[in-house]
RNA sequence: CGGGGUGUAGCUCAGCCUGGUAGAGCACCACGUUCGGGACGUGGGGGUCGUAGGUUCAAAUCCUGUCACCCCGACCA
């Protein structure tokens, strides 16, 4: 390719609105523009790179096995009633209704679809294990797209669904699938992470992540000092306290406390640390409110909380008049002690001895309680976030935070979908079976924005050689004042071409500093400078993007030599 | 959806407070000089100031509505 042909649309500044690294130089660059919220169009040169993580993601998938196939990006409303989803998955679903007043959604995940499908197709034992992928457009109504192409409303997915007639068919499934997400983001050159997660609400039951580790990603993943143990923050356990309680020392007291009402308020009036305070959170139940009790210095995991017994899901906090008419008091003063909605205790808060608690009472706190003897200590749940330091769940060491981008996640369905839907196959005995799944999926247009979260300078973009939109820069030095230059510069180019290199002619009537600053900001991985200097010495200048100095290649050698710095790339 | 903010040329922004001819830099076009790290000069094209309404002799500027976009909280690849 040669820049003349090429819709270089390259920016000095970034627009305002563009928040974060990859944003910035993907619109600086000239890959995306922004057509509509979270929605964008893919430049030339963007479409290159997308097209590449697209191929390592497909070729790994066939290499496991998996089958592509294509479903449609709309579908009908019928399929999502049949698992109930068209009413639980709530306002992320966009909703599209034809000329006939029929009802159908844009696809933001395909269960469904292949699900049909295979209820249709597979009839018998012999067509299992089985796992079909697709690399397609999707689109969830995100309440709040940001980050540029990180968080877009559209984005491009892989998604792949396995079937089974057994567990254990699944697992087999599931580990390879889980090897072959590490061969992926092993081949794209991102550095990155599997952890345990949540299902969400795809729903299911074992579940990993794949986070690319960056400053900016929304996640924050933990893992133990060796590494054995590694989960998103939502999932982290914690370990319930093996010790024994220490023995109450305080009677039980109430103290004025007049406008303190967060823990830091009043642990710094009170003089007494906020992890000897106790927080009483109040959530909506099913029945009545039910209580969240926490050390002072936790947090609450919402998702932990949502799946207890009684509690409604998603997890939504009391109004404040709500608490009034239940429990009589403001938000800053309540407390366990003498509560008459369900409570949950949390571990650690089971813990404690003689802590600081509210009193029920706006403006009054309790000191020196105690559990049992002030107030009833049901069994201890996990409700809270692990924090750093403390000891994995495993045991295998402290634990450390990370932050994360998720470009990948796989699920064990389980029959979630095939029963609600009934797909089935017969078994060996020709009785009837119902299918077990897995599903797999890899937000292929997040990772090219992951990709440059974590490799970037000041100067731009720096690109892993697997998904560069060109791998090589060729850039002339007042090529249009020289004959022999041109063809030079031609020729070799020519030759790099037929040698199947990704080549990029920057053959502009521009000055040697925007080409050096452009060939920089796209980040292509490699470059060579010709001048008529050089071509008198026979030496051309080679940098690598990550180099800080020039060094000379001989003008004869310099398809071999890319051959072999680019031999890892395919 | 709640809270905060911004809409003026392709991009970055000034002008608004205190109403009176719509601006700068970059980008773009032409010519010339430059030419190994984002050059310079001269000339040029491009904006119904998000949009609708109101106040006024007069609105980018003041008022009201509305829309879009961005940021902070609950979703997820």
């Amino acid at each position: 390719m040669k820049t003349t042909n090429l819709l270089l649309g390259t920016l000095r500044e970034a627009p305002a609105d563009a928040e974060v690294i990859s944003h910035q130089y993907m619109l600086r660059a000239g890959m995306v523009r922004q057509l509509a919220r979270g929605i964008y169009t893919w430049l030339p040169l963007g479409l290159r790179v997308l097209r590449k993580v697209e191929n390592i993601v497909r070729e790994e998938m066939d290499r496991a096995g998996a089958q592509e196939m294509f479903m449609p990006a709309v579908i009908p409303a019928e399929l999502w009633q049949e698992t109930g989803r068209w009413d639980k998955y709530g306002p992320d679903l966009l909703r599209l209704t034809d000329r006939h007043d029929r009802e159908f959604c844009f696809g933001p995940t395909h269960e469904e679809v292949i699900t049909d499908l295979v209820r249709r197709e597979i009839k018998s034992y012999k067509q299992l294990p089985c796992n079909f992928y697709q690399i397609q457009t999707k689109f969830r109504d995100e309440i709040r797209p940001r980050f540029g192409i990180m968080r877009g409303r559209e984005f491009l997915m892989k998604d792949a669904y396995s079937f089974h007639l057994t567990g254990d068919s699944l697992q087999e499934t599931y580990e390879l699938m889980f090897q072959t997400y590490s061969s992926i983001f092993t081949r794209l050159g991102l550095y990155f992470r599997a952890v345990m997660a949540d299902s969400g609400n795809i729903g299911g039951n074992s579940s990993h992540e794949f986070h690319v580790l960056a400053e900016s990603g929304e996640d924050c993943i933990v893992f133990s000092e060796n590494g054995s143990y590694a989960a998103n923050l939502e999932r982290a356990e914690t370990m319930p306290c093996t010790e024994s309680r220490p023995i109450a020392t305080q009677t039980i007291d109430t103290v004025d406390t007049q406008n303190q009402h967060s823990i830091s308020d009043v642990s710094q009036f009170l003089n007494i640390a906020e992890s000897q305070c106790v927080k009483t959170l109040i959530v909506k139940g099913e029945e009545s409110l039910v209580a969240m009790v926490l050390r002072g210095d936790h947090e609450l995991n919402h998702i932990k909380a949502e799946k207890l017994e009684g509690v409604l899901s998603p997890l939504t906090f009391a109004e404040e008049d709500e608490i009034k008419d239940s429990i009589g008091c403001k938000i800053g003063a309540i407390g366990p002690v003498g509560l008459n909605i369900p409570v949950y205790i949390d571990h650690a808060a089971g813990q404690l001895a003689d802590f600081v608690c509210g009193a029920n009472k706006d403006d009054k706190h309790l000191i020196g309680v105690n559990w049992e003897r002030d107030c009833p200590l049901s069994t201890t749940v996990d409700i809270r976030n692990v924090v750093e330091g403390e000891i994995a769940a495993d045991r295998s060491g402290k634990l450390k935070f990370a932050r994360g981008i998720e470009v990948g996640h796989i699920f064990q369905l389980g029959d979630k979908y095939s029963a609600s839907m009934k797909a089935t196959c017969l078994d060996e005995q020709g009785k009837s079976i119902k299918l077990t799944m897995g599903c797999y999926g890899i937000g292929v247009s997040r990772i090219v924005a992951a990709a440059i979260e974590q490799n970037h300078d000041d100067k731009g973009i720096i690109w892993p050689a697997t998904i560069a939109p060109f791998e090589v820069a060729l850039v002339p030095i007042n090529m249009h004042k020289s004959q022999r230059l041109r063809d030079e510069v031609l020729k070799l180019y020519n030759e790099l071409q037929t040698a199947g290199i990704d080549v990029l002619l920057d053959d502009r009537k521009e000055r040697p500093g925007v080409m050096f600053a452009d060939m920089e900001l796209i980040g292509i991985p490699y470059r060579i400078v010709f001048s008529e200097k050089g071509l008198d010495t026979g030496k051309l200048e080679f940098k690598a993007r990550t180099d800080s100095d020039n060094s000379e290649i001989e003008l004869g050698s310099v398809v071999s030599f890319l051959k072999k710095k680019l031999e890892n790339v395919r």
